[in-house]
DNA sequence: GATGAATGAGCGTTCATTCAT
DNA sequence: GATGAATGAACGCTCATTCAT
């Protein structure tokens, strides 16, 4: 670990580089910019980080060390396929809702090349991904779950349709609470969007629809 | 419109363009290497664009105008609202995984700042979000889809879905064909991924299951 | 060959080179004095020079490159071995001692590195020695020279001694005129500095020698 | 004087800056480097140099002053032009041919730049060529030495081949005995490289040159 | 005396864009 | 229309030096 004594320094860093990657973007960011926001000098910067792309790495990287280290303890404390997948998409809708910056970062910043894309999918995308295929698993297993759609497609539209939301989010410009889309969300991803073929099923279901929105 | 005589120059620069940005990423794109793979002298370059970033946001607002052309009339000529999704999905996914430079410049080049998603959204995503909305309006006034979910949640999760497909078979690398996953996103988007109540009922829903694969 | 139409501005850029480095020494010229002095944009020098370095190894190559031609067909030109070693020591002294800038750029710029120094050695220093080599050997084949002192030491001396001329020219700061130094470097090499004993004395020195050892 | 109580530590750095120097070239080497190799805390190179560039000059001063006292003293005791001549010579290629890294120190850093050299000419190369210069002077009166050479031009040309031996052995990379080079350099000086009139006394010498090879 | 974290000035180079031909 | 030589603004990063401890 590179967290020496002035842990403080590199978390000043981090933050004023999310606000300042988030307004001008990586490459319209400049490093001076970040250390000016960051009250240290330029060169400081190069104490605690290799070079600007190791910033925006740090700064995904550390957020998602810690937000994956929630998230495993959460949904192990947890029973039913339907709350951990609530607690998922709770979680990750709020973890971006909550911080415009972060969440312009992770939308569009990290997303900036292949390259980047890469290396996001290969750190922690594929411990996410991991996570959402043991919560459908389980789900199947117990008989929660259809087990006729290919795994990876269920947790991948799961995973898009909640990434829409926040880039949807995003680029509103409004600040609605991203958290709330969660229910309908994993509602959809559970039930559909079609409508149950008798009438008296629609009952059933209504209950369910009324607490997601 | 720009299009003169020599269109086919214009087009030659575009299609250059489509393979170099996807190859280096918008900054590491050299309009001097857009020029000389497309044989023109880089001067001539802005004889048909006003910069560097036109030249992207033409290829883009080119292929949509041509792609959203054909839905709009694909879809008027299906009638249900699953064959219309699916032909959306089959579109979506035909359109990107039949050229993977265009589905890079797509999925990663576009989203490079806020600027440009702004801009994206702004002119083609809203025609393909109405297009989108206007069958699951139909849908639910048909009493096929649900009324109970918010309609731009379904639309957004719809391409969320669709979209993250994409991502995550460029960042495969691998080359397996995208449009066949169109029935199954199609599938889980109307009837959800959840077990049906009774045995009976599954039974009506295997069928289309099977084909989605 | 990189010269195209404008050598001229080629030209001018390595002349306003040998200036500022002669003045500022190598690593204290700016590319952006050299680009002033030479009346053209910073950019330009990159169309021109690879990088810093090669406009400083560039330099030295065309002036060798010249320098060694003439110097060829002057030697092959003359007949006796003080000729030609007079010529060539002229030539040495001559075209250093016209142009101070270059002077210093050889004599000390040129020297910054031992990289620099084997690149320089490896390119024409190598035929220089080359060139007196072959000097030094018709004489010992003629009977002008002795044969019992190692040639690489010969020839060496002879450039060690022209060396130190320019550099001690240079750092004097006076303006004398170093050519004039030729014919007094040749006799010393010939003739060396001990006092003749007698007119026929010739052999009168041999016990001298012997004390050497 | 700096000489304190830690004179150790002083001495600590020099020798690891002459490695430095050596190995990386004076631009090249980084105090941070000599520091550690020193093992010293950057800072306190500071406490004993008032720079970077005092450290090579002190590497320097401290080198020729030894050299100096004890040069000074050899030829005080020697008698006879050609004694004191090897002497000298055999200090100069034994100081540097005994000492890779000083020599590289010396023969290349030391060059670095005209403020350099000039500081270098002042400070000591001025007090080796009073040495050289009343060497000569004593040849010449005692009738050892020819009068009708510059006596500048003689200890240059004396200095500049030994330059020269240095310099070469460096570039070489081999490791040959420099000071083996002393004796034919001292007879190249005094008696030249023309063969003398007459046939018998070429055999005369013969056996020197031998033996200096 | 010794440390080493912090500083911040300084510059080579790239490349989108222009414009004389 | 087409060319491509020329432009020059812009910036990430290094590293000698300082100074609070």
């Amino acid at each position: 670990m590179a967290r020496k004594k002035s842990d403080d320094k590199r978390q000043r860093i981090l933050q004023a580089a999310a606000r300042v990657f988030a307004r001008k973007g990586y490459h319209g960011a400049r490093v001076s910019e970040i250390a000016r926001r960051a009250e240290v000098a330029d060169g400081t910067i190069y104490l605690y980080f290799r070079d600007k792309e190791d910033i925006l790495v740090s700064l995904f990287d550390e957020v998602m060390r810690e937000h994956l280290k929630r998230a495993h303890e959460e949904i192990a404390a947890l029973g039913g396929t339907r709350e951990k997948l609530l607690a998922m998409a709770r979680g990750h809708l709020g973890l971006l809702g909550g911080n415009r910056d972060l969440a312009v970062v992770f939308q569009v910043e990290l997303r900036h090349s292949t390259k980047f894309m890469e290396r996001f999918t290969a750190s922690w995308l594929q411990d996410y991904f991991a996570l959402l295929t043991g919560i459908v698993e389980e789900g199947q297993e117990e008989g929660t779950l259809r087990t006729d759609l290919p795994l990876k497609l269920v947790t991948k539209s799961f995973f898009g349709a909640l990434d829409e939301m926040v880039t949807s989010w995003i680029l509103s410009g409004r600040d609605y609470d991203l958290r709330e889309l969660a229910a309908p969300v994993v509602e959809l991803l559970l039930n559909g969007a079609a409508a149950p073929r008798r009438a008296g099923a629609r009952t059933a279901l209504a209950p369910v629809a009324r607490a997601a929105r």
